[in-house]
DNA sequence: TCCGATACTGTCCTTTAGTCCAATAGCGGT
DNA sequence: ACCGCTATTGGACTAAAGGACAGTATCGGA
């Protein structure tokens, strides 16, 4: 059907800081558009492309959900000035398909598109080579944290697992921007108590406030 | 039809406990070569796809080492008849390129094929979900309800470049969970200056509050 | 039955946040 | 010089948040 023939014109968006694409973008990929992080405004046709170049103050984490947020479930490949294993984990978790270096080869990018085109996942040179020396050394216990799912989310689930059932209540509707008079008044009880619940899950998720609980229930903050 | 015509014979190789494929791995490859787990030759050629089967009382992790010792550097998927996202990621730790159900569709398998020979990684549909589901989660908790998001988000990032430059800085230092304190600290201002550029921006966003500007910020939420 | 975890509520109190009322000063454009 | 925008700060005030005590009630297990 259409198995061929998979990189049209249209079906690359670059998007970063600049605007401006790297010549061995365009000439891996004549036909793509090249776009400012800020500025995308609509949903990008079904299969498009996107590769997001991480510069610029902004937490490489806020980068891609800023961009997810606005195109939806198009695919995202990072690509990275100085390629961090650790970043790369987090881009995954976040919901990126490729990760690899900004300045990689033509060739290079169209291997990377054709894997993720055919819903793959390019982890990268560091982190492949990272994932076969776990091969040589510890062969008896795997760490299954070294892996695409980030310790970040792994810990912060763990943590809010030990919430009490109020407590999860109370910490996802203020990540939501609730105040406590509201949560009193949607839980039916009285601000006090929520007062008491918030109190405890600061204590457990070691949020020094609401702020704060909110960007590690929201994946913001690695605690 | 015109899928792929690129897998030649010889460059796969299914590992199976009993020595047999099933059906549609044939009908995926027909020139596949098919042996039983513990009869492999060391040479095989360079390329090959080497598909094992997880089956038996053995281990899924010692039966992956022990073909890999015996393979050397090929690149292995791993076909499982239950996939399981935790034996997976074990098994991507122990140097697998690829994890799907054993029972996928000849056409499936073949996707996969391609990704692993392109030097991709497959990670399979379930662990797909988990990373797409952590990605939803983390960025709303309302259900996707994509397309007015993504418009609201591009009305944000209007008003985001409405504020002047002290402002966004105030805004994204906010955003991260500083508190005023802490943001006058860091400017060398006044506290109560940067509660004048605060206020600023809770008008400017139509912020109520400094979580829900946060929210906003961070792409959590429409306006 | 006692105990621990959970849920709920109370009163004080301190600290932040947020919003009014202002004012001063620099900077660029007309 | 005048005007508009920006940045800065002050004082005073209200509301909200958060902590430090303390107390009651339920429910499931050891």
């Amino acid at each position: 059907m259409v198995a061929s023939r998979k990189i049209r014109s249209g079906e690359h968006l670059f998007v970063s800081p600049s605007g401006q694409a790297l010549p061995r973008w365009i000439e891996a990929f004549p036909d793509a558009d090249v776009i400012a992080t800020g500025s995308i405004a609509k949903r990008q046709p079904v299969g498009t492309l996107i590769w997001l170049r991480l510069e610029g103050e902004l937490p490489a984490l806020q980068q891609l959900t800023a961009l997810k947020q606005a195109v939806g479930t198009a695919r995202v490949i990072i690509l990275a000035n100085q390629p961090d294993n650790e970043e790369a984990l987090a881009m995954f978790s976040a919901g990126a398909r490729g990760y690899c270096n900004a300045h990689a080869s033509a060739a290079n990018l169209r291997q990377v598109a054709k894997v993720v085109q055919a819903g793959g996942l390019w982890i990268g040179e560091a982190l492949m080579q990272r994932l076969l020396a776990a091969t040589q050394s510890a062969m008896s216990h795997i760490p299954v944290d070294a892996l695409p799912v980030s310790k970040a989310t792994r810990a912060a689930a763990d943590r809010l697992a030990s919430l009490t059932g109020r407590e999860q209540e109370v910490a996802r509707t203020i990540a939501k921007g609730a105040s406590n008079k509201e949560i009193a008044r949607q839980l039916g009880i009285t601000e006090r108590t929520v007062k008491a619940h918030v109190g405890a899950v600061f204590q457990k998720l070691d949020a020094r406030d609401r702020l704060h609980l909110a960007l590690i229930i929201n994946g913001q903050r690695p605690i």
